[in-house]
RNA sequence: GGCCCCUUCGUCUAGCGGUUAGGACGCGGCCCUUUCACGGCUGAAACACGGGUUCGAUUCCCGUAGGGGUCACCA
């Protein structure tokens, strides 16, 4: 079985692309058989370096790995030009000596009269006369006429068109190069592809795009054309909806591979009520049966959700290091991990825990924001004085004894513990949210935590 | 406009003739609690409509409506 990902680099790797790309890693992992990369880059004015490797970056990222070197289908110009003219030999195709003017007036005259906008054939069974020597002209595929095409796709079940409704398109352009019609069932018959997933925007390509192989006496590959994913607006996701690239989900959202990948896998298809799932349990699981047919919309939030539930399974040196590099005063690598285990069940992105650890590096004497100041009233700063008082004489610096100790000291005071952990959370913090604050002590350290609270005590 | 596809809570989905129509996100309430979270419990929330088939339709068939895709010498 071999699958393949077939992405035109005018763009980042959107998300889309990236679930068809996963979806065909997938099959093919689970099958263990082969996904290829192919980057169909035959449009040179479209096509950008950049754009390749965005796609490739962003792949990589996802944690989906092709099988083989990339094929760039831009190279493979002269085999298409190839196959074009066996058709032609072989009767399956014709030359159009058509200029883009005529069509564009007979397009238009199809469209004033509400017809059907298509080639209508008409040097489908001309012999170009002396007047055509030595003009340019395309070669078009002669397509059936008559009866039906069915397919049987492995998503969308079986589908029907009648062979009148497709015309005979145009295969090799003036200029000598493939359309990417012939390029499409070209590159997919030498490459071996026998499963053809994508997005079922192509599903009527199939339609046209099958005549080749039987004049070309290949065998057909299965198709599973996979419904898009569609923007809040239920329309395509374009540029318009803010769609973004995978970096974007990386860079911009702070969003963990596995998150994205474990989203995109849900965006579609389902397993009962699991909602997450480690890589190897998408391959163990995945397969076409289980692919909705209807589109889907792309939700932010429940992404988040999700990255919320990977964030708190992921290492700590990991989340550290990630954390690290999106701070601006970023604490040693240690501290940082010792505090992740307790950052990361408040978050849901790497920016809420660089938020969250912000606190490990503020520099004395803290700036102290709104609702903090509040906290540190008079009464509140008296009371920092008595836990100061206390604290200072704690030799176990641990987060039982801090506890042990804060605790007797509420009770002897007759206040609740709250009394004196809010005040110490705005002098330890300068904010109202943080972790535990006993942790945070320990986090701190004794000689910081207290300095800290003397900063702020009356 | 022609052709093709789709239709279960707001969103992602489970369901594959008989269920109190389940889960997740989001939203409301409660609990836990030193804050925020996490976690737990709980509430509101869906089978687009109309015909069939059937003892029985969310499920099968046909229409209607709505949505989407596609109709280039782009890919």
């Amino acid at each position: 079985m071999v699958t393949r990902f077939a992405p035109s680099p005018t763009g980042f790797l959107h998300i889309g692309g990236a679930r068809t790309a996963l979806f065909n890693w997938l099959f093919a992992r689970h099958h263990g058989g082969k996904v290829l990369l192919r980057i169909e880059d035959t449009d040179k004015k479209r096509s950008t370096q950049e754009a390749i490797d965005a796609i490739l970056d962003g792949l990589d990222w996802l944690g989906l790995d092709f099988d083989d070197e990339p094929v760039f289908q831009s190279q493979r110009a002269e085999r298409h030009a190839e196959v074009a003219h066996q058709l032609l030999e072989s009767g399956h195709a014709y030359k159009c000596f058509a200029t883009s003017e005529e069509l564009e007036a007979m397009r238009a005259e199809q469209r004033a009269n509400k017809q059907p906008m298509r080639y209508d054939g008409r040097w489908r069974d001309r012999e170009p006369g002396p007047e055509q020597e030595g003009q340019p002209y395309t070669i078009r595929l002669k397509t059936p006429t008559e009866g039906e095409t069915v397919i049987e796709d492995e998503v969308q079940g079986t589908v029907k068109v009648r062979n009148a409704e497709i015309d005979d398109y145009i295969i090799l352009r003036a200029d000598g190069t493939p359309t990417y019609m012939l390029a499409v069932v070209v590159d997919d018959h030498d490459m071996g592809v026998t499963h053809v997933i994508r997005g079922d925007d192509h599903l009527n390509n199939a339609f046209r795009q099958l005549p080749i192989y039987d004049a070309m006496g290949w065998p057909k590959p299965t198709y599973a054309h996979v419904p898009l994913i569609h923007g809040s607006d239920g329309a395509k996701l374009s540029k318009r909806h803010g769609a973004l690239g995978a970096e974007a989900y990386r860079d911009e959202h702070g969003i963990l591979p596995e998150a994205l990948f474990n989203y995109l896998l849900r965006l579609g298809w389902g397993h009962g009520d699991q909602e997450e799932f480690t890589k190897q349990e998408a391959i163990e699981l995945f397969d076409l049966d289980h692919v909705g047919k209807s589109p889907s919309r792309f939700d932010l939030k429940k992404l988040l959700n999700l990255n919320g539930h990977h964030i708190r399974e992921a290492d700590d040196a990991r989340l550290a290091k990630l954390v690290a590099a999106r701070m601006e005063q970023p604490p040693a690598h240690e501290l940082l991990e010792l505090a992740m285990p307790v950052l990361k069940l408040r978050a849901r992105n790497l920016d809420e825990l660089a938020t969250g650890a912000a606190f490990l590096t503020r520099k004395r004497p803290l700036d102290v924001d709104e609702k903090a100041a509040i906290l540190l009233d008079e009464e509140g700063r008296q009371r920092l004085a008595l836990v100061h008082e206390r604290l200072s004489s704690e030799k176990d610096w641990t987060l039982e004894a801090l506890e042990a100790s804060t605790k007797a000291l509420a009770e002897e005071l007759e206040v609740g513990l709250g009394k004196l952990a809010q005040p110490l959370r705005a002098a330890l913090t300068g904010t109202t949210q943080s972790p535990g604050i006993f942790d945070v002590l320990v986090l701190l350290g004794r000689e910081e935590s207290l300095a800290r609270i003397a900063d702020q005590a009356v």
